[in-house]
RNA sequence: GGGCGAGUAGCUCAGUUGGCUAGAGCGUUCGCCUUACACGCGAAAUGUCGUGGGUUCGAGUCCCUCCUCGCCUACCA
């Protein structure tokens, strides 16, 4: 082997060692390994990527962690399976492709969707563009995962629109339409204009915005002799008892005010609401109001939705109460809450708007509704609109020549408005047709909730969905075996689907899984019954005999008579020929990607069919991985997908895997890690240019040093902050923080060649065990430390805290293995093949201990202390798991409970105590430090330091220990209550030095004493407090009181 | 509005069930190229633990009040 370089290098080794990694096969997992008996199966499915855009920072924090904890499994000896894939978030990915094209000058999307329509196949076409799309970022995407180190099985690596995943889509569908839980729905969704596309609750981001509201006036009407516009006076309102309407001129028509914050919805209100118990409910009754500029006339209702206004009996404080006029213009195409009102009074649905969300009149507002002048407001953007609503409502007035505007007033309003999470424009209720999945339906929320550990329960919560099958009472129940850790989560989880509404699934879009239903919705002139004869002439089967067989289900839930056919095989083309033939059209909409991610753990392990996918993808095992490794023992993710996807997950694991009971969840813990932020606590984003790139700081750093540095960082908390630093040689983003993982690194390279260079010079050899009993102080100590720091490690990794992880091993190796161990053993070491052998066991375990989170170099060092024999110490030896070809195979340390040696700790604890005491003395009376000083140590510590002297003396640069009493100038210290001396410090001392020394530890000394004084003469701490303390302070005090006394004597001396 | 998290050294963060003089890394100061490492070694300085109360012999830790910041969630009258 060529020798080692000065400082580390990670680009001269990491490309290497990943090669010697997938050449040694070292990240297969074997799942027949785990169903034979041979293996635990240890098991994490990576959250899949979007292949919308490179990794950032958060997923090399997300991903370190998975790595962490597989790697470790895999050398505990689980059979351990990291599963990789990609995801291909159908709108991110397509808004990205449009845009790719847009910014080369093209249509975009435009022109396939105007292809498609004359005919042509534009939408294959796209989709072509968008798959090259995917396979740019999976690659891009993939090469991150694998230079960061990640030990995925990469042979098995899946995409959300594989073949694999595809049948699992398809069979999920199936299922769900069959058993009821997918149905169609006409009503409001979140749409998005700028993609055009529905969204699902969670795919809205509430975003504060400064708005108005603007309060509109609509004039009174009332109908005489079948004329419906005849102005109601205000003369007539106040006959009619209408509160203060004598403050208005008696002759001239009434208005009713409304608020609202979009007045460009006014033109499809289809009624103004008034509260039942609002005192001028009554004086409207019966009155209807006429829309400003379209001329309209619409219905007062009463409804007890409608918030009184404060002055009316409305809650102060309230906001709604506030800022309302008591008058609600009600839009149900527009308005969720209105929508409801609309449906309860039987109010007509005027859309006004196109699916862009301009105004249009081709959508449901059409010429009768729309009246003579409102062709003004068609073709406006929403934003457009609503200032010409304002403008127009601002020019006139209730009638000719009465005062006062239609525009009452505007009052600036800041509130938030849901935006769209990908086009990021506020979005707008529609009305259409979708598909839902019922997720409330208690088989999916209900078993959602009895998935979580009882613990982490709440008991309102236990008592809405009780577990359907105490475990005391059925062995069958898979209730209440997830775990989230931090436990706060659970509360998020919980929460969440106590809110739950159905899942709006269908999204018109082109990328992504399509619908697999056809209808006869489009062909409303044809009888059901034609259609359905038609499909059995071209089949040559009668339905009911293909229903029955389990190949198709049907749904017939629209009054129109339509009928909904699910087809379960993609590849039954005599089906879907039959039915295309009969006039059936496919749904052009596609699933919300969310849809194939919530199967991810079932259809990455074959979920439905896995012979067909070891067919498709020629992994012999692909039969074996569901019943391995389904259920995955933590998913590691980010907060905001507890809700998106570890809910969905869960509902549909159970769902279908279920039998007699709900079937397992799909994870036995949930790890929710930090959000990265930079060092103002902002998130990191591309449009602020604070990301940090991880390729750079590897680059720079070395993927170990990152990795570390993250893990390190890795705390309970739910934010970190990570200082971001333009790097001004690279022009490229960094963090200080970063550095502290490559000095480990560089620590660990010098120490390792520090180490082979002693082995060339003490010869290791295989040899009868040792009895640790039998060797030195400082080994003993050092096996101890070792040993405390494993159990440090393991406790950390089972509770996934990732900081006391990484602190336990920097610690351990830099603290007490390169500050102490390799220090004191310098002398010693050559002439002892004990601890030589101490030493190469060591190194040996710290190695392992440090491969999950840094494996690039230990596998380098690991190449160089391998070969080299290693005498077995007793409880020490590890056993080899898969093979030592590579450290990432072989064993992790287990060393024996008995080697935990307190006698040793405790004297070592002694050693570095008086070392640190005589280095402070150095240090105060600027001894050089090459300079060899005298220690005068007799009385008790002289004996202890003949047994420690080799330590002393190397530790603290002392080159002779005597009892004599020194003979020139001197220098003294206090130890363990005594006073001793140093000499040949110097060629002359500086008295004054030393006495300012000894007078500030003199007055350290006084202000403890003083304080375990005041605690030991107060009374209640004597009698209350543990006897044990107690005797601990007074123990104290008295070592203080003798350190007190020697320091003074000292200084007495000094005269 | 509801929920959650954070506020500890100049910076980034630890601090498990209350109990030795509140810790680490970075940064700062001083001294060192001590035969692995200057990406290093030795030493030092730096804290009203956000505010104000309470419980207790004892509070960074438990309870209450308030302040600041962040996230999630519900509100577009």
């Amino acid at each position: 082997m060529p020798p080692m370089s000065k400082a580390y290098n990670p680009a001269d080794h990491e490309s290497r060692i990943w090669q010697k990694w997938i050449d040694a096969n070292a990240f297969h997992a074997n799942p027949d390994r785990v169903l034979n008996g041979e293996a635990r199966p240890y098991c994490v499915l990576i959250p899949p990527p979007n292949v919308t855009a490179a990794l950032h920072l958060g997923h090399a924090l997300n991903n370190s962690i998975q790595d962490i904890l597989v790697r470790a499994h895999r050398m505990m000896g689980y059979e351990t399976l990291w599963m990789p894939g990609t995801d291909h978030a159908g709108i991110a990915t397509q808004t990205m492709v449009d845009k790719r094209l847009k910014d080369q000058g093209k249509d975009g999307i435009a022109e396939y969707k105007r292809k498609e329509l004359d005919g042509g196949n534009g939408r294959e076409e796209f989709i072509g563009l968008v798959q090259d799309f995917k396979d740019e970022f999976e690659a891009r995407i993939t090469h991150q995962l694998q230079t960061m180190g990640c030990s995925c099985d990469w042979d098995r690596q899946r995409f959300t629109m594989d073949d694999i995943c595809a049948r699992a889509v398809r069979e999920a569908f199936f299922r769900l339409f069959k058993d009821g839980l997918i149905y169609r729905g006409k009503r409001l969704v979140n749409w998005d204009p700028v993609t055009q596309t529905a969204l699902a609750d969670d795919e809205v981001e509430m975003e504060e915005v400064d708005g108005h509201f603007y309060y509109l006036r609509y004039p009174l009407v009332k109908e005489i002799e079948g004329d419906p516009t005849i102005p109601v006076t205000w003369g007539e309102l106040a006959t009619r008892g209408y509160p203060e309407a004598e403050t208005h001129p008696e002759d001239e028509q009434a208005w009713v005010t409304v608020a609202t914050t979009r007045p460009e919805t006014y033109m499809g209100d289809t009624a103004v609401a008034v509260n039942p118990k609002d005192p001028r409910a009554g004086a409207v009754r019966g009155l209807h109001v006429m829309l400003p500029i379209v001329g309209r006339v619409i219905p007062i209702i009463e409804d007890d939705y409608v918030v009184l206004p404060v002055k009316y009996g409305g809650e102060p404080g309230d906001a709604k109460a506030e800022m309302s006029t008591g008058f609600l213009k009600v839009t149900p195409a527009h308005d969720p809450n209105d929508y409801m009102i609309g449906q309860r009074h039987n109010l007509d649905t005027i859309n006004i708007m196109a699916p862009d969300a301009s105004i249009s009149d081709q959508h449901g507002w059409d010429r009768e509704a729309r009246g003579e002048d409102g062709h003004v407001f068609i073709g406006k953007s929403r934003e457009e609109a609503r200032k010409l609503v304002i403008q127009e409502f601002n020019a006139r007035s209730v009638a000719e020549g009465s005062e006062g505007s239609l525009l009452e007033k505007m009052v600036p309003h800041r509130h938030s408005v849901g935006h769209s999470y990908r086009s990021h424009v506020p979005v707008e209720p529609y009305l259409s047709d979708q598909w839902y999945c019922k997720v409330t339906d208690d088989k999916l929320r209900g078993n959602a909730q009895r998935a979580l550990l009882p613990e982490q329960r709440t008991e309102q919560s236990i008592k809405d969905w009780p577990e359907s099958r105490p475990k005391m009472q059925t062995k069958g129940s898979t209730d209440g075996t997830m775990t989230f850790y931090p436990s706060r989560y659970a509360k998020t989880y919980e929460t969440w689907h106590d809110n739950l509404r159905d899942w709006c699934i269908s999204r018109q879009l082109w990328w992504g899984h399509r619908i697999p239903v056809w209808s006869n919705s489009h062909n409303p002139g044809k009888a059901l019954d034609d259609f359905l004869q038609d499909w059995e002439d071209s089949l040559g089967q009668a339905w009911e005999q293909v229903e029955d067989s389990g190949k198709i289900a049907a749904t017939e839930t629209l009054p129109e008579g339509a009928i909904f056919v699910c087809v379960r095989d993609e590849h039954d083309t005599a089906i879907v020929s039959a039915l295309e033939n009969a006039g059936f059209r496919r749904d052009p909409d596609v699933l919300d990607t969310w849809f194939s991610s919530a199967l991810w753990p079932l259809s990455t392990m074959g979920w439905p069919d896995a012979s067909a996918a070891k067919d498709s993808s020629g992994i012999e095992d692909f039969e074996s991985l569901l019943a391995a490794f389904n259920p995955t023992s933590v998913l590691t993710t980010a907060r905001e997908i507890i809700t998106l996807w570890v809910s969905r997950m869960t509902m549909f694991n159970r769902y279908f895997l279920g039998e007699e009971h709900a079937g397992k969840a799909p994870f036995k813990d949930v790890f929710i890690h930090a959000m990265i932020q930079d060092g103002e606590g902002r998130k990191m984003s591309k449009t602020l240019g604070n990301g940090v790139d991880p390729l750079d700081i590897i680059d720079s750093h070395g993927a170990d040093a990152m990795r570390f540095t993250l893990c390190q960082m890795t705390t309970q908390t739910q934010d970190v902050r990570m200082p971001v630093e333009l790097d001004e040689s690279t022009g490229k983003n960094t963090s200080p923080k970063f550095d502290l993982g490559r000095n480990l690194c560089n620590k660990l390279w010098n120490a390792s060649k520090f180490a082979l260079g002693m082995f060339e010079k003490a010869e290791l050899k295989a040899g009868i065990p040792i009895n640790p009993e039998e060797l030195s102080l400082i080994d003993r100590w050092m096996l101890s430390r070792v040993t405390h720091a494993t159990n440090k490690v393991n406790t950390a990794l089972r509770n996934y805290m990732f900081k006391d992880y990484a602190d336990a091993i920097y610690d351990l190796f830099w603290r007490d293995f390169c500050d102490w161990y390799l220090e004191s053993i310098k002398p010693t070491i050559a002439d002892s093949p004990e601890q030589a052998a101490v030493l190469r066991n060591v190194i040996d375990a710290i190695l392992r201990l440090m491969h999950p989170v840094m494996p690039f170099i230990t596998e380098t060092l690991f190449e160089r202390f391998e070969p080299l024999p290693m005498r077995e110490i007793e409880g020490f030896s590890i056993e080899v798991t898969q093979s030592n070809a590579t450290l990432c195979q072989s064993g992790w340390p287990t060393p024996a409970d008995e080697l935990r040696d307190e006698v040793a700790e405790e004297a070592y604890e002694r050693v570095r105590s008086l070392v640190t005491t005589i280095r402070e003395v150095r240090a105060t009376a600027q001894v050089k430090p090459k300079r060899q000083i005298v220690l005068h140590a007799g009385g008790e510590l002289a004996a202890d330091i003949a047994r420690w002297s080799p330590l002393v003396e190397t530790l603290a640069g002392v080159e002779a220990i005597t009892a004599d009493e020194p003979e020139g100038q001197s220098a003294s210290f206090t130890f363990e209550g005594s006073e001793y001396r140093l000499s040949n410090l110097a060629d002359a001392l500086d008295a004054g030095a030393e006495r300012d020394r000894l007078e500030k530890e003199l007055a350290t000394l006084e202000k403890s004493i003083a304080g375990i004084n005041g605690r030991l003469s107060n009374p209640g701490y004597v009698d209350k407090a543990p006897a044990h303390l107690v005797e601990q302070t007074r123990a104290q005090l008295a070592q203080l009181e003798k350190d007190h006394a020697a320091t003074q004597a000292a200084l007495e001396k000094l005269g």
